[in-house]
DNA sequence: TCAACTTTGTGCCTTCGTTCACATCTCTCT
DNA sequence: AGAGAGATGTGAACGAAGGCACAAAGTTGA
């Protein structure tokens, strides 16, 4: 599955498996769809076919959470929805607080999905004294830009339950000792590197050229070399010409 | 692990199990940082423990691709690190066209970790009128953002294998089947919705609420309430309150 | 009321992935 | 040269996830 890895040994959780879980927020978008558009009931095959799974895979998946259908009819929207969203906990907004204000922290913060689907940033932290101080806007109110010094008060004071790691790999793993210092044990890291955390704290990875490479190894799997991009050819023996090494999403 | 989700039917390709193909990048970046900190030899424990992944795991993963490895040492860390590129396709750079300059369009060009690793950004795609045309630099020259109607064009012209949708999601199907028409076979989506797709096409989706989501999901399940957010409480039926449906990545 | 039809929920089986434990091989030291 | 230590590669056991097929339950229509 795509770009993603849990570091927390607790592999089920109350009896819902690992597998059912990482689908739980694709079903609840997509009854939200289906609730947009009017429809207030929806047949597994309807549903799954939207989502992009098969009809059983999607009933032992809502089986988990209970017995929310209706036989002979399907599932009515607003009631599986709102189960779905008590199972995932989005009954309360979570404080987020982000972590790295370069490019892909500047596009966190203006997503909008985070708001949308109970989640509140409050809090941005960044070094750079360019940024630092600075407002910005994010939902209906404005943020300011906290230096890295303050992070531990920002996530005490904010209660903020889930940090999000924006930095360059270099400082990723001090920013997360401190986050999990604060309390937070619950991370979102975006940095090209593995984090190190105790065992109650669970990190989750988004790693672009990951995914990128997963897509390159099916891509060469299929038979053909990639459409000639000339230039640069692979050396008859090893090692390969090094290119530059790590690099960061943060500019 | 990260969002992500294939819709490759194939599941593993030439035995290599999809999970350990699923690594191999992970593997790959630490065995380069290994090599910049000029170590020459690495054993599974020590490797693994980089990786955050058991000993057991790596060495069975390693074995798919045949015996790097030297009994009683461990492994050559340049190389291991060439099998593991050679056997990804990253021997030769893969083309990759993005759609969608908004936000994460724009984190997207500017992440320098797409060129460190064997991609080569070829084309940018976008249909505001304020950005087509204008000049972004990326990697060592400049690029001209193309228009939406060029999509094809730019596709076959600059011989782009991987596609990256990072438009808002009520545009993300349009810009797929058109990926697809061009001849593209290997798709990134950023935009949150479920992308249908003939059976020879991969899609991997990385989507950040949906990553949220499931932190959140094992947050409430620590057996605490969420650090009090006051305001916003639970409603006592459902539905709960409804929030505004569907965001987009894109501004 | 009853029969035909629809759709859920789930037991069973197969497939995939992880962990364990150890035989095998290499290197080092005496 | 031989013994002991160290580390890989892998067979086998285990566990999680996916898919099939059907019984159970509900609806519709006569």
């Amino acid at each position: 599955m795509s770009t993603s890895a849990s570091s927390l040994s607790a592999a089920r959780t109350r009896g819902i498996p690992d597998a059912t879980v990482a689908r739980l927020p694709i079903y609840h978008r997509v009854l939200k769809s289906l609730s947009d558009s009017g429809i207030t009931t929806v047949s597994s095959d309807e549903l799954a076919r939207n989502c992009g799974v098969t009809p059983a895979k999607l009933r032992k998946d809502l089986s988990h959470l209970g017995s929310y259908g209706t036989r002979g009819v399907g599932y009515d929207v607003a009631f599986l929805s709102y189960h779905i969203s008590r199972e995932l906990g989005l009954s309360t907004p979570w404080g987020v607080v982000i972590v790295g204000l370069g490019n892909l922290g500047n596009a966190l913060v203006a997503y909008r999905g985070f708001a949308s689907r109970g989640f509140d940033v409050v809090g941005i932290v960044d070094t750079h004294p360019d940024v630092v101080g600075t407002s910005i806007r994010v939902g209906d109110r404005n943020l300011r830009v906290s230096p890295l010094a303050d992070l531990e008060a920002v996530v005490a004071e904010r209660h903020a339950a889930i940090g999000v790691i924006a930095t360059p790999g270099e400082v990723a793993q001090d920013v997360c000792d401190r986050l999990v210092a604060s309390g937070i044990r619950s991370i979102l890291n975006f940095a090209p590197v593995v984090l190190s955390v105790p065992d109650d704290v669970e990190v989750r990875k988004v790693d672009l050229a990951v995914e990128l490479q997963i897509l390159a190894f099916h891509e060469q799997r299929r038979g053909e070399e990639p459409p000639v991009m000339a230039k640069v050819k692979s050396p008859a023996g090893y090692p390969p010409p090094s290119r530059g090494y790590e690099e960061a999403l943060h500019a």
